[in-house]
RNA sequence: GCCCGGGUAGCUCAGUCUGGUAGAGCGCGGGGCUGUGGACCCCGAGGUCCCGGGUUCAAAUCCCGGCCCGGGCCCCA
């Protein structure tokens, strides 16, 4: 049967259809961010919707293949594009901007895709809009744009969004006085941040007061695996005594059932301190192999490293003060510092009060250079980030292109919908004018059609009836439909050249002239 | 790949524990009512109870396997 084949039909997995009660927050939220984009000087381009597989692959890891969508053609691998910074970087390399005054301002909004497992706030087909800032190396700029993105939440109505300001330019520049180079300096980041999400996991797991099935599992996963490091590196890295000595194997993890909660969080910070204690061992003993070359951090690096890491996250100005005490011998580090304390207080200017700082926040990508944020709407659950961006000075230089500096940010538009919802915000509905045509009886059939065009060429929306229908019908579609006036079309008045226009809300009608009929509807 | 929850009418779901006639609300169609209101009343259509196997006199219900959807872990440009 037809209707059997086509029941078994569905959308994909992970991609959805926007209904229209959808694409009315979506237009929405689109209209205030192309308005808000705009009235910041950003201009829109578009991107193809697939580019060469190379240009993603380009400045991501092995695994990345697996999380895009690929497909073959006589004139090589192609993907879908899984953002949208790499193809406007590839477009300014192509030189197809002119570069002459800077800085260059785009955005765009537009469709990207990845292939990964669908959760809450994660699609496989998703929109992103976002804004690329070109040839600015200023912190004026770093802070424009992310007041421009609080901007954007304020005038769609999202209010409890947080954020968190990074600088990966910090760390490479400390790591930088210790001659590591850049693909080193993108694993130790990586490093700290995996260590960082890695420990505000078991820090949140641990305060809750009772944990539930698939949390208790979690959190035995977390420190099963400390606890298999601990081990390996104590049997493989005995020669650095000093560390080694600290991290000791604790039975107790095997048997977390039986732990009260007061024992699991004095657990979980003690493994807390050996994970960082590892990080050490990890860099500065076991070496980090870029190709053929192993690459040992110097002891006293890490130690920095790991200080950093105890101080990195929390009020903005908070962490500041202790970084600048931490780091007042190195010149480089404190002018970064004070760079970024110049654009804490520009946001604080603008009106933004609450700025964490995380220095260990390194958004898992391997462009960034300098200042780096992420804002986050903790409501959403487990995929709580609504935005991101940072400073990618390299990346279009990289594509072949000239070398300039830039930076830029994304909303996931998905998500500033599912926060819009959560905030029950209701999209202001625009004012139309609208109404119901009613022909009561068959003959004026043909005068009600040609009304009901005259009408829509004035702008307003008409609806009609088809004849046949009960007066009564009509009355209550108008009614459902939430229309407020309907014209009721019958021989009697049309002989007067009238109608009669009743209005649902004011329960009131009366016969008006076909041609002062469009200024009555308001 | 792993963990948890779910799949019953167009939609939202109850029924599953404790096996025994397939249910509700909303929606849909018809009527009360072909020139005047949202209510109400009456009637009706609509189901492989996700699929396959097993247990049983008997399975939506219990057992095993699979598929799909959602949430979470991992990952996250």
């Amino acid at each position: 049967m037809l209707k059997g084949i086509a029941l078994k039909i569905k959308a994909p997995r992970g991609t959805r259809d926007l209904l229209p009660e959808d694409m009315e927050k979506y237009r929405f939220i689109e209209g205030v961010l192309r308005e808000t984009f705009e009235t910041f000087g950003y201009k829109e381009v578009q991107t193809p919707i697939f580019e060469k597989f190379e240009l993603f692959a380009l400045r991501s890891g092995d695994e990345i293949r697996n999380t895009m969508f690929t497909f073959e053609t006589g004139e090589g691998e192609m993907a879908l594009r899984p953002e949208m910074t790499a193809p406007i970087c590839r477009m300014i390399a192509e030189g197809k901007i002119n570069l002459t005054f800077k800085p260059i301002k785009l955005y765009y909004i537009g469709r990207c895709f990845r292939y990964e497992e669908p959760q809450a706030g994660r699609y496989r087909e998703f929109w992103q809009a976002g804004v690329e800032l070109i040839g600015s190396k200023e912190a004026d700029a770093d802070a424009e744009l992310i007041v421009l993105a609080t901007e954007c939440l304020k005038r769609i109505g999202i209010m409890e969004y947080e954020l968190i300001l990074g600088d990966v330019g910090l760390l490479r520049k400390i790591l930088e006085t210790f001659n590591a180079d850049y693909e080193v300096q993108n694993k130790i980041l990586s490093d700290i941040d995996h260590t960082q999400s890695l420990i505000n996991k078991l820090t949140t797991l641990s305060s809750r007061e009772k944990l539930d099935k698939n949390e208790l599992l979690a959190l035995k996963r977390m420190v099963y695996s400390i606890e298999e490091r601990k081990r390996r590196i104590r049997a493989r890295y005995s020669k650095a005594h000093d560390i080694i000595s600290e991290i000791k194997p604790d039975t107790r993890v095997y048997r977390l059932n039986e732990l009260h909660t007061e024992e699991i969080r004095e657990l979980v910070l003690q493994e807390v301190e050996e994970l960082k204690k590892m990080l050490i061992i990890q860099w500065c003993y076991e070496g980090i192999r870029i190709q053929d070359k192993i690459y040992r951090l110097p002891l006293q690096a890490g130690k920095i490293l790991l200080r950093v890491l105890e101080q990195l996250e929390g009020d903005a100005e908070n962490v500041l003060d202790k970084a600048m005490d931490m780091f007042k011998e190195s010149e480089e580090v404190i002018k970064e510092l004070e760079r970024l304390g110049y654009i804490v207080d520009l946001l604080r200017s603008a009106g933004i009060n609450k700025v964490t700082v995380n220095l260990g926040l390194a958004r898992g990508l391997e462009y960034y250079t300098g200042v780096v944020f992420e804002i986050h709407f903790r409501r959403l659950g487990a995929q709580s980030q609504i935005c991101g961006g940072g400073r990618y000075d390299r990346l279009i230089s990289e594509f072949g292109g000239p070398n300039v500096p830039a930076a830029g940010f994304a909303f996931g538009l998905d998500r500033l919908v599912l926060a819009l919802d959560l905030q029950g915000i209701t999209p202001p509905r625009r004012k139309v004018r609208r109404v119901l045509v009613v022909p009561v009886k068959e003959e004026v059939r043909k005068e009600a059609f040609l009304l009901a065009l005259r009408l829509r060429r004035e702008g307003i929306q008409a609806e009609m009836c088809l004849a046949g229908e009960s007066l009564r019908e009509a009355l209550f579609r108008a009614n459902k439909l939430n229309i407020r006036y309907v014209i009721i079309v019958g021989p009697k008045e049309l002989s007067r050249g009238c109608i009669v226009l009743r209005d649902m809300v004011e329960r009131l009608q009366r016969e008006v002239s076909l041609d002062e009929l469009p200024k009555v509807i308001t």
